[in-house]
Parts: structure tokens; sequence; C-alpha cells
RNA sequence: GGCCCGUUGGUGAAGCGGUCGAACACACAUGCCUUUCACGCAUGGAUUCAUGGGUUCAAAUCCCGUACGGGUCACCA
């Protein structure tokens, strides 16, 4: 029997060849880039595959080329339902549609598919088939248990772990003896028959890591599981990126090592390896030690975290693009509106070792960005927000849009605006005591001045005295400062104050404290008397007297 | 254990043999401004680039060893 004969016997379904295919997808169009992001369906997007996702649009997008989605289902065991539906969520809300993609079942785009591995099968099966009949590939029978003996006998003699010479039991079975074997039932994988000697070495380039030297690699892989009928990850990495004329492979840094087994994968067939992009593990800080970001221990490793707490969308890829480029920030100072495909990415610039995501440089980013957004922009994102995650507050804001806008505005409209929300879920904190549904306060924050008699004196004269609603600020403060005036040993006059803080009982800071607790029971606010304006004579009058 | 990658301040980092007396940004501290907070402005912090050797007139930058951190060695991706 030949090796021919063998495949025909492994797969007589299987009838199209890996030429039918070569012309089925053919070549994109000279010097097109094409990306990927091929997330396996296992949960929850971690903060790491955003940070590739990042790195896929901005490569394609740069020079207009196309950036597909691939559902990497070939583990049936640990898919999770909802997974994919949770990925394309998450691509829809940061705006990188991809320009391919295929829903199960559902909707299909793009010319390369299908674009869900587990109905690209006979795909798979074509090129199994085509390495087995050229003697490059062969079943093999050894069990579980086999395997498991063999690489404890390694490890007690030191020896490299892996199914490869002499220990690929296999291997050297004839077609006849493995013909026999599928025959009788046997269960088989399919191995690569490795050509690979483990100390030749070669070079190989990966964009993010210059050049490296590496091991050839001479085990014979499992390219094809019994189980379920699919290729392994390296199969059908090689497979379908080949076939859907990937250029630019952006992956993470735990595939390097797998580089060996894919350079000897390309070669076997004579593809032409895409270039490569293996990026950094994303690290937190966890007390003093420096730790791979954990989906299980750290919330902000889902990218769930950034939605519910309102990130803007922008803050975050600046934040991720920032980490991926040092030089990021220097651009966009000098492109504050322009888009962030256009920043020119090098691959070249991402630091090779673990990145620290910085949850405060994001808020600054953030900080930054809210502040340069008018009251209108603003009042969209956290109407948006809202409706899905405090619905209660929403409907507060939305009672009196207007009134919430002019909240919204307070120290916006001036050249350096108040930086006071990083996220939308700050801003409820920061302006419930402007609402009257809102407002029941628990505590009052006093500060210097906190016997409540001399508060109540203090409040009585202001408002009998002092309070004139039609005030502009200057004439507004003017006011505070004569009450302040008017108290016993109180002084307006900062500096006379400053030079001998012992001569006075306290100074009109500590006055409009008063004035500022007693009205928002917080002692840290924006400015007071925009906040006096927008509150109205009625409620300052009520919230004073019902102290 | 084998193989691979990495190690510059609190953080992200720039640096690619002399211009490094180590940029920039964030964070932090102090001060100024100021009716509070925030904003803004100013100032400060690495006697040194994990460490030991070597090459060189000259090293954070090149070479070797060591330590430490990480990844990987699945019919998981």
């Amino acid at each position: 029997m030949t090796t021919k004969e063998l495949a025909d016997l492994m797969f007589p379904d299987i009838t199209k060849t890996i030429e039918d295919y070569e012309k089925e997808y053919p070549e994109r169009p000279e010097g097109t880039v094409v990306t990927r992001y091929a997330p396996s369906p296992t949960g929850f997007m971690h903060i790491g595959n955003f940070y590739s996702v990042v790195c896929d649009y901005v490569i394609a997008k740069r020079s207009n080329g196309v950036f597909f989605l691939r559902n990497e289902d070939t583990d049936q065991a640990r898919e999770v339902e909802g997974a994919v539906e949770y990925i394309m969520h998450v691509l829809d809300h940061y705006e990188f549609h991809p320009d391919e993609y295929e829903i199960k079942g559902g909707e299909t785009k793009g010319s390369y598919g299908p674009y869900i591995q587990s109905e690209r099968k006979d795909i798979y099966k074509a090129f199994i088939k085509y390495l087995i009949a050229e003697g490059k590939a062969y079943p093999c029978f050894m069990t579980q248990e086999e395997m498991d003996v063999i690489r404890e006998n390694q490890s007690k003699a030191k020896v490299r772990i892996g199914i490869y010479g002499k220990f690929a039991k296999s291997r050297n079975l004839t077609p006849d003896e493995a013909a026999e074997k599928i025959k009788a039932g046997e269960q088989y994988t399919v191995r690569l028959k490795s050509e690979g000697n483990f100390n030749n070495k070669f070079k190989f380039n990966d964009l993010a890591n210059g050049e490296m030297d590496l091991h050839e690699n001479d085990i014979d892989t499992i390219i094809y599981k019994s189980s379920t009928e699919l290729p392994t990850y390296h199969f059908a990495h090689l497979v379908d990126d080949h076939l859907m004329r990937t250029t630019h492979v952006i992956r993470g840094q735990e595939w390097m090592s797998s580089i060996p087994t894919h350079y000897e994968l390309f070669k076997t067939f004579g593809f032409k390896m895409p270039k490569y992009v293996h990026t950094p593990l994303i690290l937190k800080k966890d007390g003093d030690k420096i730790r791979k970001i954990s989906k299980r221990l750290d919330p902000e490793a889902r990218m769930t975290y950034y939605e519910e707490k309102g990130y803007p969308i922008y803050a975050v890829i600046e934040a991720i693009m920032t980490i991926a480029n040092s030089n990021y920030e220097a651009w966009r100072e000098g492109h504050p509106d322009a888009p962030f495909t256009d920043f020119e990415f090098s691959a070249k610039k991402m630091s090779p070792s673990g990145a620290l995501f910085d949850l405060d440089k994001l808020d600054n980013i953030s900080k930054n960005y809210i502040s340069r957004l008018t009251k209108d922009q603003v009042f969209d994102f956290l109407n948006t927000w809202t409706k899905e995650y405090d619905e209660e507050f929403n409907a507060v804001i939305n009672k009196d849009v207007d009134y919430t806008k002019a909240i919204l505005n307070i120290e916006r409209e001036q050249k350096k605006p108040r930086k006071d929300y990083s996220c939308w879920s700050d801003v409820k904190n920061s302006i419930w005591y402007m609402y009257n549904d809102l407002y029941k306060p628990e505590s009052y924050a006093w500060g210097k001045i906190n016997d409540l008699n001399e508060i109540k004196d203090i409040l009585d004269k202001y408002i009998n005295n002092f309070y004139n609603e039609s005030d502009d600020k200057e004439a507004w403060f003017n006011h505070v400062k004569e009450l302040t005036e008017s108290l016993d040993g109180y002084t307006s006059d900062m500096k006379a104050y400053k030079e001998n803080p012992d001569n006075y009982k306290g100074n009109v800071a500590d006055v409009s404290t008063v004035i500022r607790v007693a009205l928002t029971s917080k002692d840290q606010t924006p400015d007071l008397y925009e906040i006096m304006k927008l509150l109205g004579k009625e409620e300052i009058v009520k919230r004073i007297n019902s102290l």
C-alpha cells in the first residue's frame, strides 16, 4: 500500500485538493495588509486580547487593509455560550468593525470564509490528506497513557520532553500496518512527520522582538484530533492564515515558543509565512509583586470592567496605544483630532517585555478627554451610559435636561476646564446634591467652623442680610466678604490672615465653607456661585431652613 | 529540567557606543495661585540603567557568566 492509498482510506470523502482551495481563495491585491482577530469563544475578552485587537486594527487600517474576525472554535469542550456574541459586542462598542466575519447561522461578510473553524472541517481534511499522501504526516495510535509514561521517563532522564525521533512510536509504521489498525477501528491522531533537526538553528524575525535564533522543530506535533475530526491550533493557523491570505499575525507572546512548529509547517507546504507580532503580556502590580493580570483576580482584566465603569472608548484605546507605542502620546499632542489609525504604528517600537496597564494613566487620559467635550456631548454620553447602568440617575438627569446640562457645564467653557470625571460612573458622586430628588444628606462635612450655633448665626445673617439672588459673581463674593467682616474675629483679607493667622478666628474661606456645606453637605465642590445660581433662591432657603 | 524572552525611577518608558550631569508622560511630594476642591504654574526625587566580569580612549548602549521575573514544553487556544 502507498501513502496515497492510505490517505484515501483515511479520508475517502475528501475529493477536493489543496490546489482546488488555492484557486478558490486567490491572493489578495498586491500590497494589501491583512490582519485578523482570531479568538476562541471561551469566555470574556481579556485586556490582552483587546491589546491585540487594537494592534490588528491600526496595522490594517493605516494602510487601508483588511481586518477580519475568525472564530476559533476547535475546542468544543471549552466553548462558552454567548462568547462570540460578546466578542462581537466589544468590537462593535469600540468601533472596530471587521471587514470580514461570520456569525454562526447568521450573516456573513467576505469571500475568504467560512470564518468559523468548525465549518472548515473539509478544508483541513484536504490539507491533512495531502500530507498523508506525501508521507509528511502519519496516523498515530499512541494512547494517552503511553504518552504519559514517555513524558515521565523523559523528565526523569532529564531529556527533552515530547514525541520526537525514537519516541514517536507510530512514525515508522508502514502504510499497511497503519491501514490495518485503522480498519480494526483503532483511534488515532495525525502527527506531522517532522524533518527538523533540533541541533540546527534558524533565524526568525519577529516584528516586535526582532531577530531570534531558534532551534528547528523536531517534534511530531499532533495536527489533527481524533475525537472531533478537527485540527489543532497549529494546523488551523497554517491552513486558515494561508488561505485567508493573512499578512500579519498579531498574537500573544505565549505563542512565541510555537514558532519552530509553525515555521516547519509553512515550510512543509512551501507557503509563505505571514509576518508575526508577538504582543507583550499585560502585567499588574499586586502589592510588591508584579504578575500577569488575571481574569479571575483582577476586574480590570476583563473588558466588561471599562464598559461598566463608563470609560469613553476613546480613552481606553488611547491608553492601549500609549502602551503599545510610547511615542504615541507625543504624536497625539501634535494631532489632537486625528483618528488613532493615522498614527504611524510601529511593531518595532513595541516593548518586548510585559507592560503594566496603569489605571491612573487611563484616568488621566480620560479626564483630559472629557474635559474637552461640550456639555451636550457629555450629556449624551452620560445619558447613554446611565440608561444601561443606572436607570434611577438616568431618570433624574432627564427630568430637566437643560438643568443637567447647565450643571455639567460648570467651569467647562473656559480655557482650562475642570477635570472632574474619568468615567461616567464618577458623575453621580460629584453632582448628586444638585438634584432635589437626590439630596438627602446623611452628614455634613463641617470644616473649621463646626459649632452649630455659630453656623446658624452665620447662615441667618447671610440669608437675611447679604444674599441677593440677582448678584453677579463679583457682587456675590463681595457680599460674602461683607458677611465675613461683620463677624467677630473674622477677616476677608486673605493676605492679612496668612501673615498673622493667630490674630483671627477665621477667614472668608471658612465662612464660604459654611455656606457650601450647608447647601451641598460637602466641603469640596465646584464654584459655589455657579452652584447657587443653579439651585435658585427657593431651594437655597429650603435647604438652609431644613438644616 | 529543556528551550525562548525579558530586567532603565512609584508606573509607562526614551535611549541603539561619545551631545546621558538619563527625555517625556502619569503618579507622588512641596510651594505659588485661589472662597473649598479641581485646574494651572513652579520645584523635587534614578550618585545611575538587575548583577559580576570583559571589549573600548569612551558602555545604559557591544560580548560572556550569574541572579531574578515571565512564557512554553496538551488530541487548549
